[in-house]
DNA sequence: GTCTATAAGGAGATAGAC
DNA sequence: GTCTATCTCCTTATAGAC
């Protein structure tokens, strides 16, 4: 490796140890797995980085910030709200269904972020951060299909948040696609009811 | 440690690292730590088990077991669906509440699995586990309730198990109690939806 | 600035004395 | 049957040559 700026040897580091992770879970991210696939020397790591956490620290902060811009687009305008939210269910799915062990991994840094120490503040983070998403999404999909949330937004987003989880866990376990299929069509019904015809509150 | 049959240390191995990946997580459970907590010299622990693990293998059943046991006794009898449903939801949370680490480590036990080589059979089996609980809770409700469930038990069964993990999930990456309680009252009332008065299809 | 070589410690597993 | 002592490997991190 010749002449790289100390700053995007540390992105290249940061998505190199993203691939290990999504490949082979956060434990097998050691140091010299992760300049290994980065094809570094192993000291460049600590040359640009105190630690290993001070690496998987930022690396959460860019995973997740990944995560909410992937979440985008899903929203058709012109549809009713079940459908457009039953789509927008089924285009999150297919993308954890597309890549498994990727989706897994998020799950596993927010797991290895609430047991390490000093780490404590980025899974409040990373779920506002996924939230703040989910609500962007509905309030583009309450304009488009001109309806407004009953309860606030943020409320909404949570609940989308809690089935996307659920959904997501459940599936990892067992790859019933079918069975998915039809929790997302539940959660569709139960956040279209949350929908009402015109403005309300937004 | 005088005289104690393969069987008992076995079992005291594994309760011991319960205990272990209980407070520190998966991945603290080294068998260094495990036959620290159980006060036996190293080499009992290969002694009785073949490889760590065998034994983390054996622990997961143990431990899914004991999580679906817990799960009992929340039905109160003679109310209507909704407040049932309401109130064991509760009860569950309030078990996640009073040890937050140890349901994390339920988690992290269904992460390490699919992660592991030949433990792939493991998280199928764990999800089973929890939705014969929950079904069993919802059958209960539903004839203390009087009612019926519209659709198959098993599939309101994976509802229930979806909102239980992503509530969890919610909240143990920022533990805000408020929001948990509101996420519970929606998925009361989606549940108590999906009852009937009487008689239709158990 | 970059990298080789190594320190220092922790891991799973085992040999062999009692 | 039980346990001390050790083997071998892998980890994070660093010292110091280029």
């Amino acid at each position: 490796m010749t002449r790289l700026s100390s700053h995007q040897r540390r992105v290249e580091l940061v998505s190199a140890a993203t691939r290990v992770i999504n490949r082979q879970g956060v434990h097998a991210a050691t140091t010299r797995a992760i300049v290994a696939e980065a094809d570094m020397p192993l000291a460049s790591f600590h040359y640009v980085f105190h630690s290993r956490n001070e690496l998987i620290r930022e690396l959460i902060a860019s995973v997740v910030d990944r995560e909410r811009q992937v979440a985008l687009q899903t929203v058709q305008p012109g549809r009713d709200i079940r459908t457009t939210v039953r789509a927008a269910l089924q285009a999150y799915f297919d993308l954890v269904a597309a890549d498994p062990p990727r989706e897994q991994a998020m799950f596993e840094l927010t797991q290895y972020a609430l047991r390490t120490e000093g780490f404590g503040d980025l899974p409040p983070a990373q779920y506002e951060s996924y939230r703040r998403a989910a609500g962007d999404l509905l309030r583009a999909g309450a304009a488009s299909a001109g309806i407004s949330w009953r309860l606030p937004v943020d409320e909404v987003a949570r609940l989308v948040v809690t089935f996307t989880d659920g959904l997501t866990l459940g599936w990892l376990a067992d790859r019933d696609d079918a069975a998915a299929g039809r929790i997302m069509d539940v959660a569709a019904d139960t956040l279209a009811a949350l929908a009402e015809p015109e403005a309300g509150r937004a």
